[in-house]
DNA sequence: TTTTTTTTCGGAAACGTTTGCGGTAGATTT
DNA sequence: AAATCTACCGCAAACGTTTCCGAAAAAAAA
């Protein structure tokens, strides 16, 4: 079908090894050949078989992002990073949503390791408890870069922003506006995000001699109307909170819808925070004050970082760890 | 470094090929030796190299899908339900994104006539014009399939939403609202969506007797600052628009940040709707009217498609024109 | 002039699969 | 009993590259 390298010898009346040596400029052909077989190349519009040479070199000039989900702007944003390093290296992306699921994340993890891609940028599932799947593929000689969800289980680079010292901000700065009784709501009690973030939530409770609740602490699922339910039973009861930190954007959407619907409002009867990357929370109603992630900047570093496994031949493993600072932004609906 | 067949079949004390049929579940093989492969293939984890198999079989069992830009929920969205059907027919994803630049879309087509993958999914930049790129990628026999900004030079399978009607209930909307004076907003004069959606802008007018007026069609770039400097002086101007029909998302999310800066209020003075797939467009300030397309169900009709293509041997070409329906949703920034 | 080096190229193996073809043993048919 | 058929399996070619190993011719050194 498509034009191959055996074609372009026989037309040039060259053999296959000379070829492929003039296509790859090696010094061992003439310049003049050279110059014949490039434009040959370009005329008939040749394109080597990517398959062939995988599996001939070992390497795949791939890496795959597997990432819980794409539909939040934290995702696309760090997606986008790493897009345009792959695009500098002349490497190709794979992408794999787990959609929260550890089960297709483990399935993913255990394919990777058929030499499809020479690495791995990975964020785990809010239900990963366990890091089998990681240290079997790392095993397999496979680098991975971990970055925003991260483990200790195995050693890589990670890549993160500083979920404790912004936790504790956020928190802080709900306390300095007023409020007394704040809760806490995230996704899983496994991921690393959320327990960093609920350590500098706690601390900061501490620092202000406000003793912490058990209660008020609110774990949600990857379902949006159910966490709706949870969040309307929370703000519906007696002895609501007078504060919300959100650790994850959509929750504390979540959180203006139900306070649109029970008519309770904000700042005034109930301040929120929430980690958020939209472009526009300033636009919201009110605005939103947000902890805001260098989202790009962390899919950036962590490709990066990738790439620098992949360029050492020396697996001599340089595991770095890597926190890039969000920022607090504070809007509307803590008062500002 | 792997396991590969050879040690399996070493281990099995049986042929290679006999490994590989037994693993493709060939009536060749016996029962009984197909389990003895599978457990083995199971304790070992093997894993078969696809570039091996791609190789051989000249299928890759992956899909392209070249996209202006991620950090949008229309696309991301898209993606999603691309990635979905994806995972059902067990194939992977590649993604590369143009960021409206037409070279680069040039550059990823010429490569993807390797054989890297089985068909494309693609929605065209902004600045494309010529489609010889893609002429020449569906004569090498690799299948297309476009959605949302498409162009009708190659014959191949068109998932859109009704850009004309919705720009035509959009900009009537408007009317309806109390509007004289409507800009039209868009990115390109080159797309397909945008021709689409000012052609149902031009018939509503007309409709509703209101004479075009070129000054009102406005094209914009891909820098949202150079994009807020044109809407500032559009609305600092005399003879204001007094309704605005924002053909992308982020154009209408510009005119937000450039009414707060100027102290335009919306929609007492400026009514404001626009093409978008914010979860909460209900939740700015004010809340913005928006035309809403199914996103996810294009990506996934898209991605179905293209599998229709792949599985069928004859490439009896059978192109689909596939319209979805987008819905118009007034809230505040109209009115409502 | 002879020997050594440099330059430039070709033959063939290898990467890990899949698959066409052939072949053996046993079962079935004539 | 011979002939045919079925079930099961192995050999080897092929996919399109890259690269090791030579090797011839030209150039340089002796």
């Amino acid at each position: 079908m498509g034009v191959n390298i055996k074609m372009l010898a026989e037309r040039l009346q060259l053999s296959i090894s000379t070829v492929s040596r003039a296509l790859r400029d090696s010094y061992e052909i003439s310049e003049t050949t050279k110059n014949r077989v490039r434009d040959m190349a370009l005329e008939l519009n040749y394109q080597a078989n990517p398959y062939a040479s995988s599996l001939r070199k070992h390497r795949s000039k791939t890496v795959a992002v597997v990432i819980p989900e794409i539909t939040n702007n934290f995702f696309s944003l760090a997606i986008n990073g790493i897009e345009y390093v792959a695009q500098e290296k002349n490497y190709h992306v794979l992408i794999y949503l787990t959609h929260e699921n550890v089960q297709k994340e483990i399935g993913f993890a255990n394919h990777l390791q058929s030499g499809r891609v020479d690495g791995v940028l990975m964020s785990l599932s809010a239900e990963t408890n366990n890091y089998d799947h990681l240290i079997n593929l790392k095993n397999k000689g496979v680098p991975i870069v971990l970055f925003d969800r991260i483990c200790e289980a195995i050693e890589s680079s990670i890549i993160t922003t500083d979920d404790f010292e912004s936790g504790f901000a956020a928190t802080e700065h709900l306390i300095e506006s007023g409020c007394e009784r704040i809760a806490y709501l995230d996704l899983s009690r496994y991921l690393s995000i959320s327990n960093k973030r609920m350590q500098g939530y706690l601390e900061a409770l501490k620092k202000h001699n406000i003793p912490a609740d058990e209660g008020l602490i609110i774990r949600f699922t990857n379902n949006n109307a159910a966490n709706e339910e949870i969040i309307t039973q929370m703000l519906s009861g007696p002895n609501r909170p007078d504060g919300i930190f959100a650790s994850v954007e959509k929750l504390a959407i979540s959180c203006y819808n139900v306070c649109e619907r029970l008519q309770i409002k904000i700042p005034e009867q109930l301040k929120i925070i929430g980690f958020s990357n939209m472009e526009f929370s300033s636009l919201l109603n009110p605005s939103l004050s947000t902890i805001t992630q260098p989202a790009y900047e962390i899919g950036k570093q962590a490709a990066l970082q990738l790439f620098r496994y992949l360029e050492k031949k020396s697996m001599a493993d340089v595991h770095e760890r890597i926190i890039l600072k969000s920022t607090l932004i504070p809007r509307g609906s803590t008062g500002f």
